[in-house]
DNA sequence: AATATAAACTAAATCGATTTAGATGTCAAG
DNA sequence: CTTGACATCTAAATCGATTTAGTTTATATT
C-alpha cells in the first residue's frame, strides 16, 4: 500500500492539508510540526502520487514520442536510436516522463488526437516529417506544444530541430567529382519524407554546380533499410553503362549497396565509390569505413527535448529553429574514379 | 480546453453521473437520454481524462523501462533497439503507455523506487539483468510487477524470458572446431551481467566438448561495443600465437574485431574466422557477412511485454519463464582453419 | 479590559472521473 | 386509494493531492 499524505496526517494527529503544508515549507505551519512532519514522512518513505498531482495542475508530467507507422524501421534505424538517446536524457534530466508510442498503420492522427483529449501528454516530439504532414496541421490546429526534427514544405512556422541536408549532399557530389567521377547516381528514400526530399536537391544541386548532368536511370528511389539499398544497387551495376559512384541518401541504404558491390567481387572505394548521410556508429566500423556526412543524433535528441520542454513551461526560447549544416566526414569507400 | 463529463451535462442538461453512466452503457438510463448523451460526447470530441480515470482506478495505465546506466550503449544497441520495438507495439496494441526513462548512474534502484511510490508505473521492464541484480531484488521486495529479460543468478523465482546463450555459444565453437579451429579466442562482454556469463559458460563448455584447451591469453573480457571488440581483436592478433578463430560475445564485438583484422589485410573468413552473437539486421549486410546466433530481438520484446501486461491484469499465465533455444546462421565470415 | 494582530491550524472546494446509496415519479396490483 | 415495484435520475463520497478562505488561540496594543 502505498502511502499518502492522509497517512502521514493521522500519525502526526494533524490535518491533510497542514501535512501538504508542511512539507511545502510554508510559512504558516510551526517549526516543530514542520520538522515531525517531514520526519515522519522520510521514514514512510512518502512520495506524493504523481496521478493525483498531475490531476490537480492539469499537467501530465510525460511527453509524447510516437513513431510513425510508415517506417517499418522504428527504432532499428540506428540514427533514430541515437536520437532516442538524446531524447531520453534530456526529458529524465527534467523528470518529464517519456511515453513513447508505435503508431498504428491507418491513422496515426486519430492517435495524436486521442493522446492531446485523453491529456496524457503536454506535449509531442514529432519524427520523419512529411512535406505535407497532417500531424503537424494536427498540432498546430489544436495548440498543442510540439517540436519536430525536421521541417515540412509549406509553412514552417514551428519550433523545430533540422539538419541542411541539401548542403549535406551537395558536398558529397563536389567530393566526387573532385575525385573525377562523371557518372553518379543517387538511391533516394521516399520523397514524401522532407529530410528525403532536401537530400535529394542537393544531389541535384551538387551535380550542376560540377556542370554534370542528371540522369535519370540514374536515379533510384526506394526505402530506408539494408535490403532496398542492395536491390537498388544492383540495378545500378546492372546498367549497360554502370555509374562509377553512389551516393546513398542514408548510411543503412549505402551498407546495402556496399554489400551488392562486394559480393559481385567489386572492391568499394576503387572500383565503385559508395557514400553515405548520417554517420551512425557502424559506418566507422565496416570494411572499407564508408565515406559519410556527419550528423549529430544524440545533440538532436537533446535540443529537441530542451526546446519541447521549455516550450511547455512557456519560457523564453533563444531560438525556436536549428538547422544544422553537416559535414563531410571522408573515409574509404570513395575514391578516385577508376578510367 | 478539453471536453469534460461536465461539459456534456451542462450541454444536455443533466447530471455528472447520469452521463457518465450514459457513456459507460449503464441500465439505468433511459435509451433516449443515453442517445443524446453520446451524441453530444461524440460531437464535442470528448475523450475521458486518463489522469482522473488513473486516480480512481489506482492504476497508472503505463509500464516502466529504464535503460540501465551501465549501458553506455542505451538503444544505439540494435539488438535492444529491436527487444524496444517489440515492447512498443505489444504495449500500444493493449493501450497502455509505455514509460521510458533512463537511469542516472548513481543510483537505478533510487529511480526504481521514486518511480513506485509515485505510482507512475503499473510495472517495469528489467533489462540487462546482472547476476547479482539489485533491482530485481528491489522489484520483488516492494511487491511490485516486472518481467525481466534475462534471469540472475541466484533465486529466478520470477517471470523472465531469456536465450539459452551457453547453448548459443557452444554451437558456435561446434562449428569452428568441425571446420578445424584449434586455437579459438573469445571476446566476452562484462561479466557482470549474466548473459555475458552464461555466454562464456558455453565458450568453455564448447571447448571441452571439442577436447580442446582454454587458454587464458585467448579470453578478453571487454566492453559492449564494436570500439572494445577492435581493441581486443588487435591485441589477439598480435599474440606471438594467435588465434585463427575469434568468437565475440555479441555482433557489435564481431564487427569491431573484423574491422581490425581487415585492416591488417587480413580476409575474414580466410586467415581468421570471426563469429557473432544476436543476428542484428546488419550482420546480414557486412562484408562478409556474419556467422552469428540468431535470436528473435522483436519477438523478445513482444513477449516480455505481453507477459507484464497480463501480470498486470493478474490474468492466468501459462509461463512464467521461457527460454529460448538459439540457432546458429553460417555466413561467410567462418571458414576453415587455414594450415 | 477591549481590541487588533499574528501564528498555527483546519474545513471546504477543486481537479475529472466513477460508484454507492438514495430520491423522485409512474404505473400496476391489491 | 394505498402500496409496491420499477425506471430514471441525482447527491454525496472517493481517488490524493493543493489552495482559498476561514477559525481558533495566544499575544501585543491602546
Amino acid at each position: 500500500m502505498p502511502v499518502t499524505l492522509k497517512d502521514i496526517a493521522r500519525r502526526v494527529g494533524k490535518s491533510v492539508p497542514t501535512v501538504s503544508r508542511a512539507l511545502g515549507n510554508h510559512a504558516d505551519i510551526s517549526p516543530e510540526t514542520r520538522a515531525e512532519v517531514q520526519r515522519v514522512a522520510r521514514e514512510l518513505g512518502y512520495e506524493p502520487s504523481a496521478i493525483a498531482l498531475n490531476l490537480r495542475r492539469r499537467r501530465a508530467g510525460a511527453v509524447s514520442l510516437i513513431s510513425p507507422a510508415h517506417a517499418q524501421v522504428r527504432f532499428s534505424d540506428p540514427f533514430f536510436a541515437e536520437f532516442l538517446n538524446g531524447v531520453v536524457e534530456a526529458v529524465a534530466e527534467q523528470h518529464i516522463d517519456l511515453l513513447v508510442t508505435a503508431g498504428a498503420e491507418e491513422d496515426v492522427e486519430a492517435l495524436y488526437l486521442k493522446q492531446i483529449r485523453s491529456r496524457r501528454t503536454d506535449g509531442f516530439i514529432v519524427v520523419r516529417t512529411q512535406r505535407n504532414d497532417n500531424r503537424i496541421h494536427l498540432l498546430r490546429e489544436q495548440g498543442v506544444p510540439f517540436v519536430a526534427y525536421g521541417r515540412t514544405e509549406e509553412n514552417n512556422d514551428f519550433c523545430f530541430v533540422d539538419e541542411d541536408g541539401t548542403a549535406g549532399i551537395a558536398l558529397v557530389v563536389d567530393h566526387l567529382a573532385s575525385l573525377g567521377h562523371r557518372r553518379i547516381a543517387y538511391i533516394s528514400e521516399p520523397l514524401f519524407l522532407t529530410k528525403a526530399y532536401h537530400r535529394m536537391l542537393g544531389f541535384r544541386q551538387g551535380l550542376e554546380r560540377n556542370h554534370l548532368s542528371f540522369h535519370p536511370e540514374l536515379f533510384v528511389e526506394t526505402h530506408f533499410r539494408q535490403r532496398s539499398g542492395r536491390q537498388a544497387a544492383a540495378y545500378l551495376l546492372d546498367l549497360p553503362q554502370p555509374p562509377t559512384a553512389i551516393v546513398a541518401a542514408n548510411d543503412l541504404l549505402a551498407l546495402g549497396a556496399m554489400h551488392e558491390a562486394q559480393s559481385r567481387g567489386l572492391t568499394v572505394g576503387r572500383d565503385v565509390s559508395i557514400t553515405g548521410f548520417d554517420d551512425i556508429p557502424l559506418t566507422e566500423y565496416v570494411h572499407p569505413a564508408l565515406t559519410t556526412v556527419h550528423l549529430p543524433a544524440q545533440e538532436f535528441g537533446r535540443r529537441v527535448a530542451q526546446m519541447l520542454l521549455k516550450l511547455i513551461d512557456k519560457a523564453p526560447l533563444e531560438e525556436r529553429q536549428f538547422i544544422y549544416r553537416p559535414s563531410l566526414v571522408v573515409r574509404g569507400s570513395s575514391g578516385p574514379a577508376p578510367i
